[in-house]
DNA sequence: CCGATATTGAAGTCTGGACTTGACTATCCG
DNA sequence: CGGATAGTCAAGTCCAGACTTCAATATCGG
């Protein structure tokens, strides 16, 4: 379920869509089924079904069929993600941003 | 220029692009215009521009028209509004991670 | 077994957003 | 001035992806 570097565009991709983020903001306060989930969120079933698919793909929820209910929980691995990228960049955009006084002067290496 | 937490969804928008999230990269490098961010990345000036326009409006770069040439450079408010996101959930998510054992016996708060 | 209940699958619709083209404006410089 | 150079604007194309509906498929509870 490893996921790679070019998966990070999924990942915030996933977080990009607000039925998705309210999802999850559902099962911050426990776990819960798939019509549970679907009925405050004004859509059918399965839409939520397909966005619990994606949420899956990208590490954000883990799921698990008890007969015929599907229980929903967060996974910690989508989080961490966002947490190691934002970890991967801070240094590289550090570095640029305390050198704002010298915009100029670092365009000649280009063609 | 201040975000609001239901632009959360824009900002993961634009970092969910392939495109924009190379004129980040590059922009790591040091700042540069719209025709030098254009060239590698096999769009076209245009398709360059609207893109700075979401990642300006989200807090990612700031650009500055000097004569005819737009120089870009990074903005660090964007990714602030990244840590900050990831910062007001861990709270919410650990919450929920450490209860793993008792996935069940939650759902009868429900209808 | 029967009728709910809970979810899944396959299709189809529809809109937003990523890109393009082509025309236009503003600068630069010789 | 006049021809490059840099960017911008207005439209239009195109496709992914967020939804829907309708028809299965399990499971549960009598």
């Amino acid at each position: 379920m490893q996921l790679v570097t070019s998966d990070i565009g999924r990942v915030f991709n996933a977080l990009g869509d607000p039925t998705r983020r309210a999802i999850l903001d559902r099962l911050t306060l426990g776990p819960a089924s798939v019509s549970h989930l679907a009925g405050p969120l004004g859509v059918t079933v399965t839409a939520v079904g397909q966005h619990l698919q994606v949420l899956e793909e990208t590490g954000f929820v883990r799921t698990e069929k008890l007969g015929r209910v599907r229980s929903c929980r967060l996974d910690p691995a989508g989080f961490r993600t966002v947490e190691q990228w934002a970890a991967d960049h801070r240094a590289l955009w550090a570095r640029r941003l305390d050198r704002l006084g010298d915009l100029m002067a670092e365009e000649d290496d280009e063609a």
